[in-house]
DNA sequence: ACGGATTTGTTCGTATGTATG
DNA sequence: ACATACATACGAACAAATCCG
């Protein structure tokens, strides 16, 4: 009465509602993931190596990739190999260092669209940027758009009076940067930088279309320009599938 | 049918289930707190201030304010006022700063906690120590505490045959700096960190005791020696709740 | 530029356990 | 008890992309 395979057995033989095996595999490769075993963009064993360490079939390893993928934890490519995936976008974070050309070194486009611009009533505010109470700002939110996909959401702020109208300007020359060539500003130099791990306001979530459970990554900056006066204060917050942080030392 | 007060009328009057008025208020002021408005640590106006600008009552706006205590976006101090909560543990991040001294100037005490030690197959590795494939490495798991909570997990990984026993070390000088100094290492240097937001691991949520949904702020980080040669590479996730990255440039 | 080796992609087939009605 | 549908898992063969000498 043995069974023909004993790989079945082990399937049949499961106590009381264990997962099955591929979902056990795609627990197992998740872990290789997380603990560092295998860092963003290194390669994973071949299926057919997998499959032997996991003693099944090939196809049963191919059924947790396949998943791992959807997941956007792995990328595959044929005759190559299967890949821990990396961010879409890594942004190496210096004094000078903008996130635009960040992607045009990778190849991707990044644009901005306007949400919202309004006036703030700063009368709670004026600590971000160094100004007194009361000082009047102008703030805009954007939607930052990596080849077509929205990844995060920025409320920026700018002093008035010296800013008035940077809104038509950006959404005219498509740059920040280029926006502030318009009011003087050669240099723009990160001052601080506060990096946490947030969840998505529900907002957030419905602008860029996520789950409220994908993690985000909230950059609070403050930007100087050459004579050391505070340009701009920003809040974004990118999504977290798509987007990390370099740092070189 | 007149109700009695003029309040419960508005409450009653709601459109198709319209959430409670503290609700609204609430939602309101977790805007401020995303949007850049309040940052960690600043006042927001007081409860009187509050009121009037919702027009509602104190307490209307107590009760969204204890919502907002409970989900430790908001710190409230009898007399003093209302705070945003800053994450228990702020990092400034350098190319030698360690965390442990971060901790202490916040007059905090961090420790860790070993779980598990065991030697890594280092086959399909290498890679991030820059070591050869096959480089035989000692792996630690352990979990940061912070004033008696749990808020990070990390491995670490050191290369072997230098870092002989060095579990043993870490655990009884309960720090990683000190325990290195025994294997002649003077000045630990970060040579590059990454810098991810993240969902927990079933793991990670187990041993921190958080939800699925608490966003992780994890760190990748190598580290090398005066003579440049890598010490240590690892990998930790913190609870972002409780923590964030300051950079200054 | 070619050819063989490697690696993933696809499509057959077989067998078994589980859920449904 | 039975038929049906579906998910799981293994086996074999070949196609397609990639790599390397």
């Amino acid at each position: 009465m043995a069974p023909r395979h004993a790989a079945l057995r082990s399937h049949s033989d499961r106590g009381s509602a264990s997962p099955p095996r591929w979902k056990q595999i795609q627990a197992e490769l998740e872990e290789w993931l997380s603990d560092g075993r295998f860092t963003p963009g290194s390669r994973l064993p071949t299926e057919e190596e997998l499959a032997q360490q996991f003693a099944v079939h090939r196809h049963t390893v191919r059924r947790a990739v396949e998943q791992l993928k959807h997941d956007e934890l792995l990328r595959v490519e044929q005759g190559k190999g299967i890949f821990v995936r990396e961010p879409s976008l890594s942004y190496r974070m210096g004094r000078t260092t903008k996130l635009s050309s960040a992607a045009t070194r990778h190849g991707r486009s990044l644009r901005y669209r306007l949400i919202s611009v309004d006036l703030v009533q700063a009368i709670k505010f004026g600590s971000p940027l160094g100004l007194p109470k009361g000082h009047p700002l102008i703030r805009l939110q954007m939607v930052r758009i990596l080849d077509g996909r929205n990844i995060a959401l920025s409320w920026c702020y700018y002093p008035l009076p010296r800013f008035e109208g940077i809104a038509q300007l950006i959404a005219s020359t498509g740059s920040i940067s280029a926006a502030m060539k318009h009011y003087g500003v050669e240099e723009i130099n990160r001052k601080s930088a506060r990096v946490r791990a947030v969840a998505p306001t529900t907002q957030d979530a419905k602008i860029l279309g996520i789950e409220r459970s994908t993690p985000m990554l909230e950059i609070i900056h403050l930007a100087i320009d050459e004579r050391k006066i505070p340009i701009e204060f920003s809040v974004t917050r990118y999504d977290g599938r798509y987007f990390d942080i370099l740092i070189d030392f």
